[in-house]
DNA sequence: AAAATAAATAGTAATGATTATCATTATTGT
DNA sequence: ACAATAATGATAATCATTACTATTTATTTT
């Protein structure tokens, strides 16, 4: 909501472990997973400030955001272009890297009505071990 | 959760409403929006009727849930293959349909470890009257 | 280095979309 | 028409996320 009088940012341990910890993760954890799993060696740390930090992170690049199933945002700090693969069996998330956007962004045949600015994409069924 | 003993279906006219208005709409409502629609024409329509048989006409596959935005739930009747595209000025989604999915699947480069059923795809930028 | 400042936190209350509950109403097979 | 039971309407409950506020902490100023 503040668009003027960008007031600056200060260091926070709590933040920068967030961070740490979404870089680490290979599973794309929800707020409240990161909150369960810092809580142990942040005993007073809030749920808020990770929802909080979260955002902040969001805004800055730094992290993305997946829509994933029902209703629960789940967080990943890798920022190269990747899309998703769940698994419907087990709910894994997987990372697919090797995407030729070329190819993608041709096969969607958009009219230049449209200027295209972003892509979400993810895909569902079953991984390796499930089916 | 009902899995095994799969009760009979009956009528009934807030279904088939709801179901209708879906299928006239042009513009992927939520099920708040249908309510207050609909509330005109059937003055005690509860909300939780909305949900309940959008819910069943989900899994009847007659309708197709949008994960747009924030958190909100959004509904479209348009069944046969289509993604969206969703101005990220004004909000309103678009149905986009000539994909060529042959080459969709193609630009994926999905190894054989992963079987797909669906893919979800959303695209973002601006639309016509908003660039 | 101590005081002044303002950003960030912890803890808790509030919000808002969706679901569950349950007494009542409506549909369908006999 | 009647019994069986699915669906409704009204409301309460849930649960992820956000807002609020007194306090703590990081930075700036003196």
């Amino acid at each position: 909501m503040d668009t003027s009088m960008d007031k600056k940012m200060r260091y926070s341990r709590q933040r920068e472990r967030i961070y740490e910890y979404l870089c680490c993760s290979m599973e794309h954890p929800s707020a409240e997973k990161i909150y369960q799993d810092l809580r142990h060696e942040m005993p007073n740390l809030s749920l808020g400030t990770v929802y909080r930090n979260l955002k902040v992170l969001v805004e800055l690049g730094k992290i993305k955001t997946i829509d994933s199933k029902e209703g629960i945002e789940h967080y990943d700090a890798t920022c190269t272009d990747h899309v998703h693969f769940i698994c419907e069996s087990c709910g894994t998330i997987y990372d697919i890297k090797n995407i030729d956007y070329k190819l993608l962004e041709e096969s969607l045949n958009l009219s230049d009505e449209f200027s295209l600015s972003k892509i979400n994409l993810s895909m569902y069924g079953k991984c390796k071990n499930c089916k």
